[in-house]
DNA sequence: TAACAATTGTGAATTGATTCACATTCATTT
DNA sequence: AAATGAATGTGAATCAATTCACAATTGTTA
C-alpha cells in the first residue's frame, strides 16, 4: 500500500507507465537479466530514463546506483502496485463479439484476471458454457454476482443498453467497471469506471495520415 | 487540411477528444438537436466547457456566440478533420480471438473503417471466407496489401511473431499500424502506430482498487 | 584502497495542458 | 433600436507532467 500523503499525486500515465515496465520486466525475466538501468527500460518501451526514474521514484527506491534495477524484485515490486500477484474476480456481460474475445484473451488470465461468471440475455447462450464458463441470466445479475464474489465487470454490451446495466452493476455493490461499449457512462463518486474505446486509435490514425503526412510527427 | 503552422502543436488528447465530440454529436443528431452548447458538449463527456472550446479552437470556430454550435455542421467539420467522411481501406493480419471480434465490429464499419483482406498463417483459414471477407496467405503480404489498395493494417497476432509482421508490413510501403500486441514494435520515423493495450484498462482498475479504495479519487 | 565508471534518486527548471476570465458577438425581447 | 442574456473564442494564469542536471552511491579496476 502507498502512502497516504502520495495517494493523490501519482497520474493516470504513470500508472499506465507502470503496466509497460511490468510487461517489459517480464520479458527481461525471461531473458535472465539480472539487472536492467532505467536507459535500457525506456529504450524498450520508447520513454526517457528520466521519466522511468520519477515514475518508480514515486513508489520507492528500488534501484541501486551504478547497476540498476534488479529484474526479478522490481518486477515483483510493480507487481504488488498495480495488484497483479493476485487473482481478480472478474464477470463479463454480453457475449457477442468482443465479449467471446476477452473470453478467450490469454493475457488477461496470465496478469490474473480470471472471468469467473458471464451474464447475457440471450436465452439461447443462458445456460450454456462459454469456453468453459458459464452463461447466467443477466436477470440474475446482482445475486450471481454476490455469488461468485466479483470485483471487476466488463461490460460488452451495446451502447444503447450500456447504461441500464451499468445502473444494476452499481446496485449490486461493483467498485470497478471496465467499459467497452462507445458511450460515457454515469456511475457515483466511488466506483472506478474505464473506459476501453476501440476506434479511438483506429481514428488517431486516421487523423494523422490526412494532417500529419509530411513532415514531422505531432 | 489544417494550417502549417498549427500542424506541430495539437496534442494527442485533443484529437482524442474529437472523437468524443465526434460521438456525442451523432447522438444529438439522431436526438434532432439542432445546436449545441460547449457546456452541454462537456456534460456530456464530463468534460470542461472550456476544455471543448479550446480544442475545437485549434481548427476553427464553428460556433455562434449567444447560440452554441451547430450539430450536423460540427460533426461534418469534426468527420473532416478525423478522416470519417471516407472511407479506409483496412487489412487485419491474424483472426484469432481478437481479430474475429474486429472483424464482425460495427463500430469500424460505421466510421468508415472497412477490413478489406484478412491474412493468416493458418493454412487452414487461408483461403476462406470470413465473414464475407478473404482470408489471404501472410506470406502473398506485399502484394495483396498492394492489390487491395490497404491504407492502415490491423494487427492481431501473437506477442512473439508482431515485430516480424510490422517490418512485412513496413516494407509493403504501408504508413498506418493500429498494433493489439501486448509489444512495443519499432517502425521508422514517417510509419503511424498506435497501441491498443486491451490489459491496460483493467490493470488501472486493479490499481485503482488496491491503492485508491478510500478516499478521493487520484 | 584509491580512482573511476555507471547509474540512481530527486529538487529545480522547463515544457505542455488545462482552466480562468472576460471582451466580443449574436439572437431575442421589450 | 436599445437592452438583455447566452455563449463563443482566446490571451493570461494556473496547474500538471516531463526533462534536466547533478550530488550521492555503488561496483569494479588498477
Amino acid at each position: 500500500m502507498i502512502s497516504e500523503s502520495s495517494k493523490r499525486k501519482i497520474s493516470e500515465s504513470t500508472i499506465h507507465r507502470l503496466s509497460l515496465y511490468y510487461r517489459v520486466l517480464s520479458v527481461l525475466e525471461k531473458e535472465n537479466k539480472e539487472t536492467v538501468s532505467s536507459k535500457e527500460l525506456a529504450k524498450r518501451e520508447k520513454l526517457t530514463p528520466a521519466q522511468v526514474r520519477k515514475d518508480l521514484s514515486f513508489f520507492g527506491s528500488f534501484g541501486t546506483r551504478g547497476l540498476g534495477y534488479p529484474v526479478m524484485e522490481l518486477k515483483r515490486q510493480i507487481g504488488d502496485i498495480l495488484g497483479l500477484n493476485r487473482t481478480w474476480n472478474v464477470a463479463l456481460i454480453g457475449v457477442g463479439n468482443i465479449g467471446s474475445a476477452l473470453v478467450g484473451y490469454k493475457e488477461f488470465q496470465r496478469q490474473g484476471f480470471q472471468i469467473r461468471i458471464i451474464f447475457d440475455n440471450d436465452q439461447r447462450k443462458i445456460g450454456s458454457n462459454h469456453k468453459g464458463i458459464q452463461v447466467a441470466d443477466i436477470g440474475n445479475l446482482e445475486k450471481e454476482l454476490k455469488e461468485s464474489k466479483i470485483e471487476i465487470v466488463v461490460i460488452a454490451v451495446p451502447a444503447t443498453v450500456a447504461q441500464y446495466i451499468v445502473d444494476d452493476v452499481v446496485k449490486a455493490g461493483i467498485k470497478a467497471i471496465l467499459n467497452f461499449a462507445p458511450v460515457n457512462l454515469k456511475v457515483p463518486e466511488d466506483v472506478f469506471l474505464r473506459n476501453e474505446n476501440m476506434s479511438m486509435e483506429l481514428e488517431y490514425l486516421s487523423f494523422a495520415l490526412i494532417n500529419l503526412q509530411n513532415g514531422k510527427r505531432a
